[in-house]
DNA sequence: ACAATTATCTGGAATTGTTCTAATGTGATA
DNA sequence: TATCACATTAGAACAATTCCAGATAATTGT
């Protein structure tokens, strides 16, 4: 399958730099921040704008096709493994480790001040093996 | 009670500025950023700066007094209420509900990596009642 | 294949939230 | 009430993100 194929279904302008961030993201369970992608992508690319990642990410996350994370208070950081899962984050190294469990979440209605629920997203927080 | 008796507790100095913000918090449910309490005590205080408002907010984070929250990627929000609780959030006006409800999050440990497990928050989204 | 169209890319400036700094001021203690 | 450790202040510095306007390039229709 070309590259073409396999990325023609986001229906964006496919640019060699795009092709190269989703090159990066394809696979990546390291929940990378902008500024990851921008240095990785930038070897590559040395003329690489962070105007361009944030842009891509932007189209990407329109398109379902990444998450866009609040887990680091500091920056945003992106995770391209749109199923359904959670985060176990440590406190001091912070750490990320993805959580695939399913859990019963289910709220009563005179709780949700007539909202309409649509998903949820459990951190878990802890002390990894190296903090303890 | 007095003032001072009231926080007391804290440990910290108190100076007009902290109680003025102690009081702001106080049953404050609206997840305040550092922008919306320096707009707020400025009017008691005008030369109230935002290094005071964070150097605050970093001393009740420490005392366990407050809950920094991450809800908001554009900014941080904290949260006087310390007991557990979790967020329900409007994807299109960001209007943040309380959720007191609790859950039964277990995890095996096979599936935490060797990380001890404190505890959680959930994130719920949806839209609300004037969103949908 | 090519020109036209339309969106993207780029470098840098601007903006926003947060932290730092160094001088001054003040709450708590003895 | 004097002392001193700590808090306050204004503004600078910093970091993440967004904006801008001109140059460039991917797609579309021919």
């Amino acid at each position: 399958m070309t590259t073409m194929e396999k990325y023609r279904h986001l229906n964006i302008k496919l640019t060699p730099q795009r092709i190269a961030i989703l090159g990066y993201l394809e696979g990546n369970k390291s929940h990378p921040s902008a500024e990851d992608i921008y240095k990785s992508v930038s070897k590559e690319f040395p003329t690489m704008s962070f105007a361009t990642v944030y842009n891509t990410l932007e189209a990407l996350k329109s398109k379902d096709n990444i998450l866009e994370l609040k887990i680091d208070p500091a920056k945003k950081r992106y995770d391209p493994d749109t199923t359904p899962h959670h985060h176990l984050i440590c406190k001091d190294c912070k750490t990320i480790v993805d959580i695939f469990s399913e859990f019963n979440l289910d709220l009563s209605k005179d709780l949700t001040d007539g909202f309409d629920v649509t998903g949820n997203h459990i951190e878990f927080f802890g002390k990894c093996s190296n903090c303890k």
